[in-house]
DNA sequence: GTCTATAGACTGATAGAC
DNA sequence: GTCTATCAGTCTATAGAC
């Protein structure tokens, strides 16, 4: 389905460069269709990005909700999506891309956008504090991450996601 | 002096919306100059990035270097540069921007953007050693910090730069 | 759902006069 | 150091045929 090609094409492209990296020129391109035939799917790039964001949110969350187990393991999990979503540092999480520059987006995403961290920091605030060996509540360790995401993506490299969230899967080591 | 006008505004420009978001005629038109003039100061976008993070990371490591005192005092200063950095959830550092994107600048400035993260890296790593009570290392610092500099600016208030650094700083308040 | 063709605006950059 | 003038290329978006 083209529909389906574009977004995946689009969110790839997005969090490696940018929404403003990539046009609907690149995106025909890429699927061998017309600019034209682009626009029949998404109007316009504002309601692509929408499309965009509602999809990721959407996705990651579904991903979260279902991580089960010890709060221990499903920190250990939280952090490997962040750094499975960094990949290798050539990556961003959608919304740490979009996030960052909110002001290239429409008031309906930089809400969804603003939304996700809402929902993430209070899937997380409940793991965190079962755990009395992290010293981090759950607004702290959502900016970690999102943290070593972006040091990860200026190096090029995963090293310093690694770095950065070392001494907390440590934590996660020490025996309560 | 011109070239001084030119790096203050393309400075702030970069760190609210990135640097793909303003032109050489933004930058003309807010000085009341043609598009030329800008040209003559700096022939090429990338030379404008070049210049401007050269700036920004001798600027930013001077000011590192001239905190001096107690390691709690350094960490808590440390924090308040990056605070007032976000402007309220309406800035980035200049290497947070530029880092997040790193694809859309030159391989030199892709060079500094990670020099200036091995410099504060490097400057942080004794200040937090001396700290005991602190139970995170240099690198996760400066992405804890990074990562509330984004949630700030995609929620447009300083409240999540807040809430993802005030245990730290309690963490400076335990008596070792 | 895809195409051709086009529109109007903007982009970074250059040549050459003053 | 600033100007006028201009360039070729790109951008998002639209109209209308098939």
């Amino acid at each position: 389905m083209t529909r389906q090609a574009l977004l995946t094409l689009a969110e790839d492209l997005s969090r490696q460069n940018g929404f403003d990296a990539f046009s609907y020129a690149d995106l025909s391109r890429a699927l061998g269709i017309t600019k034209a035939a682009v626009h029949h799917h998404f109007p316009t790039k504002a309601a692509l990005a929408q499309a965009l964001v509602d999809d990721y949110s959407t996705r990651v969350l579904t991903e979260l909700a279902a991580l089960n187990g010890h709060p221990a393991d499903q920190l250990r999990r939280f952090v490997a999506l962040y750094r499975a979503a960094s990949a290798d540092g050539t990556r961003l999480c959608l919304c740490v891309a979009y996030g960052a520059m909110p002001a290239r987006q429409s008031e309906a995403v930089q809400g969804a956008v603003a939304q996700f961290h809402t929902d993430v920091t209070a899937w997380l605030t409940p793991v965190t504090a079962a755990l009395p060996a992290v010293t981090l509540p759950a607004p702290a360790l959502l900016a970690l991450v999102e943290g070593a995401q972006i040091m990860a993506r200026a190096a090029g490299t995963i090293a310093p996601f690694d770095a950065a969230t070392q001494p907390l899967l440590a934590q996660l080591e020490t025996p309560v």
